[in-house]
DNA sequence: ATTTAATTGAGATTGAATCTCAATTAATGA
DNA sequence: TCATTAATTGAGATTCAATCTCAATTAAAT
């Protein structure tokens, strides 16, 4: 666990290096923070976590290092259409898809490895290259479909 | 063809009156450039194209409208990931999921059952009651695959 | 220790989308 | 047809995420 996660910070400053980056305390803060967070966290999370902390970093440092990790693909950026982006930390995940509660706002992840293979099949018969799927199945979870009511 | 449009509008007549909305010159000028529109569009387009006509819109009113159109399902709102909302019409075409090139821009819509069926399975392998699905597919088409570099 | 190019942060800026509110107007019924 | 009323419009202000600017700072290499 704690093994991994130096593993991962070596990685990225491997990456940071062969770019001629360079690895300031704030990337190294941002990166430690990230691979220790939770599922699908915003940029505000971040920002007010590290503006409890003595040493706060500022949006754009956060939003700049953040492209980056992307880049690099330590974290993916998922957009659920709430008018701003959400991130998850990649580096020790499979890859999976999105069901969002439009009640509850959970999200919930889920494989399938058949659906894939038929989205890969659709990339052949089109042609197409694909660098990135986005599969998002927005209703209501098991839990708000019992309830009564609760949102309106 | 224009006997599909007519038909569309009454729709929407009959629409806004059972919710006691008014039928404006601007709602009627927006359903039926809707109706007439290409796939895809964003409200830039559909403010310039008001713009260059006698009677402009203002903003504030085509957002509205298109909430309206969104709600009682004649207009489906579409986000590729670029930080504003796409719009296509939806009164006259089946559900498609979409294929982005990243290098064109280009959207290309396709349809599979298989993939439907799937993710229905999976709904209710989760209990999930999904409202509305989200596919999209983005990578390099055909032709951008061939090009040397188009882009960079 | 010096040099240099990368980085940071505060604050300004952009751009999409929403909100406010006074003036206008569609729809209803007399 | 006209008056009444509640819905609608538009101009501009506002919000909010994200990006940009630029002077001051700092990591890294010699």
């Amino acid at each position: 666990m704690s093994i991994m996660k130096d593993q991962d910070l070596s990685t990225f400053t491997e990456a940071l290096r062969r770019e001629n980056l360079k690895l300031t305390p704030q990337r190294k803060k941002i990166f430690s923070t990230i691979a220790e967070s939770d599922e699908h966290w915003e940029v505000d999370d971040l920002v007010y976590r590290f503006w409890e902390s003595e040493d706060r970093i500022s949006r754009a440092t956060i939003y700049r290092t953040l492209d980056i990790l992307v880049d690099y693909g330590f974290v993916r950026k998922v957009d659920f259409g709430e008018g701003r982006s959400r991130y998850e930390y990649a580096a020790d995940k499979k890859y999976h898809d999105h069901m969002i509660c439009e009640e509850c706002g959970e999200i919930f992840e889920f494989t399938d490895e058949n659906l894939r293979k038929h989205q890969e099949r659709l990339c052949e018969i089109f042609d197409f290259t694909p660098s990135k799927h986005v599969v998002q199945i927005y209703g209501l979870c098991s839990e708000c479909q019992a309830e009564p009511d609760a949102g309106k």
